[in-house]
DNA sequence: GACAAAACCGATAACCGATCGGTTTTCAGA
DNA sequence: TCTGAAAACCGATCGGTTATCGGTTTTGTC
């Protein structure tokens, strides 16, 4: 059932904070925005916010220490992508995943075709691993 | 080199214009319109800035017939998928494509398993018309 | 040349992310 | 315990985008 929660969508800064928590692994507002400091934003109300945006998401777990919030990703990378395109898929209503998957496929072949053989490899190991009970 | 165009987003009405204008094949404001009012929306201008919109976007092909533009997609809805889920990819910068569709695979395949196989198939076929050379 | 249909232009409302200032809470150290 | 600093929290603003709609201009056709 699920409810139809609006389509997850993340701006740049929040990506860019996301990103430098997979770097940290966790880390409360000032070591983010320290981190994001390289060359970046000033405010560190701007990044809080982004924190805040990011956990009312549900993309981030916090737990305070002492005073301050530490943040940290509830999904890897790999995982948010996984899910960013499943509602990009979701979107298009009526719309089998299989070949919007395929005509990606041949999209991310053209540019490098070893992508064929490296997701052929990919296949096999989830058939092996996924219980061949 | 490419710009770093601003990452083509699709409002609710513009998917379903692109959704009708996949059914209809090509269709002008009037066609589209019509096919949309089973049970959605009144003014036929709001349709024409949709339109207008995805044009500019360069999703649609225009064609003046008499006094009135002909529309049709340049992309077909997998095409279409394909460059969504590329610039969702893109938008995730330090990361390898592989292990995010491999992420996705792992969650399409948890609510369908077929998924492998269909997959599987896909690429059997990707490889062989693509020069076994 | 007049009429009707459609394009075109502009305005508005709603929403969201990003940004920032000000207030309140809360801990830690003197 | 009191005080000061750090952080959370609250609210406001700004810019950009989609959706919506009305009004004006263009443009074919009869």
């Amino acid at each position: 059932m699920t409810r139809p929660s609006p389509p997850l969508t993340l701006g740049d800064l929040e990506m860019e904070v996301l990103e430098q928590l997979w770097k940290l692994g966790s880390g409360d507002v000032r070591a983010v925005h320290a981190a994001l400091s390289k060359g970046r934003d000033n405010h560190s109300n701007t990044v809080q916010s982004a924190l805040e945006r990011l956990f009312r998401k549900g993309l981030l777990d916090r737990e305070k220490q002492s005073h301050a919030y530490i943040y940290s990703p509830r999904l890897n990378r790999e995982e948010l992508a996984a899910r960013l395109i499943d509602e990009t898929l979701q979107r298009m209503k009526g719309s089998e995943p299989l070949p919007m998957l395929a005509a990606f496929v041949d999209l991310a072949a053209g540019q490098d075709p070893a992508v064929l053989d490296e997701l052929e490899q990919l296949l096999k190991a989830r058939r092996a691993g996924r219980g061949v009970s």
